[in-house]
RNA sequence: GGAGGAGUACCCAAGAGGCUGAAGGGGCCAGCUUGGAAAGCUGGUAGGUCGAUGAUUCGGCGCAGGGGUUCAAAACCCCUCUCCUCCGCCA
């Protein structure tokens, strides 16, 4: 969320801004009436309420001393109606300011390139050359089912399209690939293990910024408690410190979370229909930090060689781009994006972003930091990356490392965890 | 699912309509004491947020959350959430 008071400050800059991700703010400035407006109401109520207490106060003491209060109850007769009149006027200012704020993106960073879409993103790094084949590559949903270690039609009986039975090889890979991904930020990258809740109320949803704005690509659970299915691991884990205050000495913290997540993929039909690019249910690994606001960037880029360095384990040829500010995600300031080679795509296809939301979630969600004992609570930074996302690993393993008959050859690191050299 | 109990500031805890910006502890900070520390003693400190204000400061809200009764609510009423105990069920 914005502040409201520095939009009431830089207004222009702010809206120029916001400007840059593509389409139109001007509705900020009838946020502002707004707040003009609620700042008038609460000059008056406070007036009110402030003689309300200065009078309930002298009719206590004329009780003790037994005088007669009437005087005093004929003097503030109808102040009570005055002041429910203008509380709820308030409340419903409040909550039109809230509302606006809450589906207002956060400001794109200064120097990351503008632009519309995909096509504007700034490539800054390239490692390893796109893999090359002396015979025709095939697809991993082609290499997958002559395996048998990902049924697709099968998965269509269990629950629908865009879910997938992983079998056999398929799922150890699956499962290689994740303890290999956390115990490489466990214990070599000193992030915290953390395993939240697959399930998340509403708050949460606002306070990293799914809701209310993209409720429709949340799974909700019928259930009267308001539950819905995590759509990715920064959900539970950001949330995990809502209306905290943290303490500078703790700072940063870095956790890694391994979860389950569910996208109903509203926006995409016939997009990535074939093979496990994009499912409803997926498992990823999370980084997540918190940092005091002055060590936010660097720690996004600390976060970003962390999460390269999963594809450079593994061997995988891939890009890492700046996204412009047509294609930054809305709780976002500033996201790279990598990519990792592809054959069926003939392309680079992400495969995980590592995002600095600033102080956007934290203002959401209420989580600060106290610098001493004595200083004022300031918001924190919150950051969040893919570390990485699991399935699309295995589409690039599958893909990238495949042999004219057909079988996979396990990287080195998997090894251990596969007990298996090839997948045939 | 059934029956009870509880939710007050960093922690423990008093408080059953007005003098409570919340007693009392602990903690924390400073000083005395000490070679240094502990203990002891003395003094100090109470959060957050919104609005006004150049600074100082003033005012509103705040005792799990929301709503209500009242001139006035931590206290009374209603709803919700969380935690605890017992029973039932269960991986």
């Amino acid at each position: 969320m914005l502040d409201i008071k520095d939009l009431r400050e830089q207004k222009e800059r702010y809206i120029e801004l916001l400007s840059r991700r593509g389409g139109d703010f001007s509705y900020l400035e009838e946020v502002l009436k707004k707040d003009e407006e609620r700042r008038i109401i609460i000059k008056k109520v406070e007036v009110l309420k402030a003689k309300r207490n200065e009078a309930s106060k002298k009719i206590g003491l004329y009780k003790r001393e037994r005088k007669n209060p009437t005087e005093i109850f004929k003097e503030i007769q109808f102040i009570g109606d005055d002041i429910k009149v203008l509380d709820e006027q308030l409340k419903m200012l409040d909550e039109e300011i809230k509302y606006q704020l809450l589906i207002t993106p956060n400001l794109p960073a200064e120097d990351i390139p503008i632009g519309k879409d995909e096509e504007d993103n700034q490539e800054i790094k390239r490692y390893m050359t796109p893999t090359k084949f002396d015979f025709e590559p095939l697809p991993h949903w082609d290499l997958a089912t002559k395996l048998d270690i990902l049924d697709f039609e099968r998965a269509t009986k269990i629950t629908g399209s865009r879910f997938t039975v992983y079998k056999g090889l398929g799922a150890r890979l699956e499962r290689a690939l994740f303890n290999f991904m956390l115990d490489l930020h466990a214990i070599e990258h000193g992030y915290t293990e953390f395993m939240p809740p697959y399930l998340v109320n509403r708050a949460s949803m606002i306070g990293t910024g799914q809701f209310p704005k993209f409720e429709d690509d949340a799974f909700k659970v019928d259930d009267d408690r308001e539950l819905f299915l995590n759509p990715t691991a920064e959900v539970p884990t950001i949330n995990y410190y809502r209306d905290e205050v943290l303490d500078m000495k703790d700072l940063p913290i870095k956790f890694t979370a391994f979860t389950t997540a569910f996208r109903k993929e509203a926006g995409s039909a016939g997009r990535d229909t074939r093979g496990i690019i994009r499912q409803h249910q997926f498992n990823k690994v999370e980084l997540i930090k918190f940092t005091a606001p002055e060590d936010s960037s660097k720690e996004l880029e600390l976060m970003l060689k962390d999460s390269e360095k999963v594809l450079e384990l593994l061997g995988l040829p891939y890009r890492v781009v700046n996204l412009c500010t047509g294609d930054l995600g809305f709780s976002m300031r500033k996201t790279y994006d990598i990519e990792v080679w592809l054959p069926s795509y003939n392309a680079y296809k992400e495969i995980g972003s590592i995002s600095n939301a600033e102080d956007y979630q934290a203002r959401r969600a209420n989580i600060k930091f106290k610098r001493d004992a004595k200083s004022k609570p300031e918001y924190v930074h919150t950051l969040n990356g893919s570390g990485l996302a699991v399935g699309r690993t295995v589409v690039a393993i599958l893909e990238n490392f495949q042999q004219e008959d057909g079988t996979i050859i396990v990287p080195k690191v998997l090894q251990p965890y596969m007990k298996v050299d090839v997948i045939k």
